[in-house]
RNA sequence: GGGCGCGUAGCUCAGUGGUAGAGCAUCUGCCUUUUAAGCAGGGGGUCGAUGGUUCGAGCCCAUCCGCGCUCACCA
């Protein structure tokens, strides 16, 4: 039965490679098998030689570099943990598995079975006494060559290094470029570490919804979205935090979420329309324990995952361990600018901006204007991890006010090369204050601020009947993976990253 | 959104006005321990798209599409 082309970008190697697909088919082999009993992989095998030497092993992978020759051929196969060569030749294998061989391309998944020996020229490698060809493959991988001279440094010829069509097509990637499955094995483990950390203590992992009526928690403008049956808007979530904040009021007294968030704003090195976050919500806890527990639980990772807190990031030495430098925001500015913010009047911080070049809108607040006077004089030069802590009430509308300075709230966030990495509070548990912080924000939204968070009566309710004193956290696991793991964009860290249709 | 840069064979790239190239990949032949295997020979291109300038455009100009870097925005 031969195959029929239903390929939009057919060429001349796409071509030939199915009419070998017809060819084995016409020897009646089946080029797409159901199953292979793999006992044995490359770099284990590579790593214990002596243990190897002379035993069967069943290996499978894919095809990534042919050295024919004749009737005799070499030829390496990439599984899960890497390379290794099998050799095989016509005279044991025989002539119809040789052609069956011979039929085969870099790219195809095949099974091997043989002997570990190693090569006159010292390489270890399976002496193959059969040959399965496991899945054809019909369009052809971007062949990078490795050569690893006598120091054991690799040079890559030709590597695929095109960003958009790795993006693109992240498979590819992975197959040619397999040292970036270390970024997501890594990914993996600190997810999984996070999340036995905080069930460690107890904490109950909860779900709460995607699609939200009225979307809150953070500033951002959401992606809107309608259901039929109930012919409604929705929102997908910019975060967790009202709802997590509501199963606190139920009675839980630790709850967490580890999940997407989606904010319909730009993309950049650091921005991706959906992404990652952790939010953690513990009762009868406030921002300075919540500050521990960050150190507690960000060591911890670290030494799981890595075994170490400290991380070259950039060239620069970054060292996790605790405890991490607590400064204030406003007595930092003062000190470097000399600018007591909390006194000032806004057209005094607005001079200092402006003498750092800083643009702004003329629509500011005065909570705003210390924002934007903290990042220009202070956030970039935060490189060991730091709690920047007690940030101004108008940008924190689900925060406590401050338990001793007017005018600021009991907010920290981290920051670890100059970037933020995560944000806290004493959450506001008073309802009337929640109440007129909404409405504050609602007067920025009709004045023209997209991002102003929207009134949530429901939530308001909540807290009418009554929420403990609550510490909240969020941390942005991409951002946070792309530090530990040392990448410079997030798109590095996500396997399919949001890309313009084509 | 602004600035800079990129887009040529499956991959990596050269080609600054005069017949579209190289290496790898691929095909044919030879080759039973090779390893960027080798030797000999061959095929493969809407030069991102559209329009313009020119006797002549991969190259110059304009517009558009896509991507990268960067700045702004995104607390």
């Amino acid at each position: 039965m031969e195959q029929e082309l239903k390929i939009d970008d057919i060429n001349d190697l796409i071509q030939r490679r199915i009419e070998e697909l017809n060819e084995l088919q016409k020897m009646k082999i089946t080029p797409y098998q159901y199953s292979f009993d793999v006992n044995a992989f490359s770099s284990d095998i590579k790593n214990d030689f002596e243990k190897f030497e002379g035993k069967n092993v069943k290996i499978a992978g894919r095809i990534m570099a042919l050295r024919r020759m004749g009737k005799a051929s070499f030829a390496h196969i990439q599984d899960i943990k890497g390379r290794i060569q099998f050799y095989l030749k016509q005279d044991e294998i025989g002539e119809e598995n040789y052609k069956i061989f011979k039929l085969s391309d870099i790219g195809d998944i095949v099974g091997v079975c043989g002997k570990v020996f190693k090569t006159k020229t010292g390489e270890i490698s399976v002496h193959s006494d059969s040959y399965t060809l496991l899945a054809k493959s019909i369009r052809p991988i971007p062949i990078a060559k490795e050569v690893v001279d006598e120091n054991g440094n690799k040079t890559i010829f030709d590597q695929f290094v095109d960003k958009e069509l790795r993006y693109r097509q992240r498979y590819v990637d992975l197959i040619v470029n397999p040292e970036i499955k270390d970024i997501f094995i890594k990914r993996s483990k600190i997810i999984t570490e996070l999340r036995s950390f905080l069930n460690s203590k107890n904490y109950l992992e909860a779900e709460t919804p995607v699609l939200q009526p009225i979307y809150g928690g953070a500033a951002a403008r959401p992606f809107v979205t309608h259901h039929n049956t109930l012919d409604m808007t929705l929102y997908l979530r910019i975060a967790d935090e009202l709802y997590l904040k509501r199963l606190i009021v139920g009675g839980f007294d630790g709850v967490y979420e580890i999940s997407k968030d989606f904010r319909n704003e730009g993309i950049d090195r650091t921005h991706n329309p959906e992404f990652t976050m952790l939010e953690l919500y513990v009762a009868y806890r406030d921002y300075f324990w919540m500050m521990e527990l960050v150190e507690e639980m960000i060591n911890n990772i670290c030494i799981k995952v890595f075994g170490t807190t400290e991380f070259e990031i950039e060239g620069k030495k970054i060292n996790f361990k605790a405890p991490w430098q607590r400064i204030s925001m406003t007595d930092e500015i003062q000190k470097i600018t000399g600018l007591d913010v909390l006194k000032a009047n806004e057209n005094e911080i607005i001079k200092i901006l402006k003498s750092k070049n800083v643009e702004l809108t003329g629509k500011e607040n005065k909570g705003k204007l210390i924002d934007l006077l903290f990042e220009a004089t202070i956030q970039p030069n935060l490189i060991q991890p730091t709690f920047i802590i007690d940030y101004p009430l108008e940008i924190s509308p689900l925060a406590k006010k401050h338990r001793k300075k007017e005018g600021l709230v009991e907010r920290f966030e981290g920051f670890v090369m100059g970037r933020e990495i995560c944000n806290a509070f004493s959450e506001l548990n008073d309802p009337i204050d929640q109440r007129s912080r909404f409405e504050e924000q609602k007067k920025l939204g009709d004045e023209g601020d997209e991002e102003a968070h929207q009134i949530d009566d429901d939530f308001v309710r909540a807290l009418e009947y009554g929420m403990p004193p609550t510490a909240g956290l969020g941390l942005g696991i991409d951002r946070f993976v792309m530090l530990l793991t040392n990448q410079p964009s997030i798109r590095d860290v996500i396997f399919f990253p949001q890309m313009r249709n084509l």
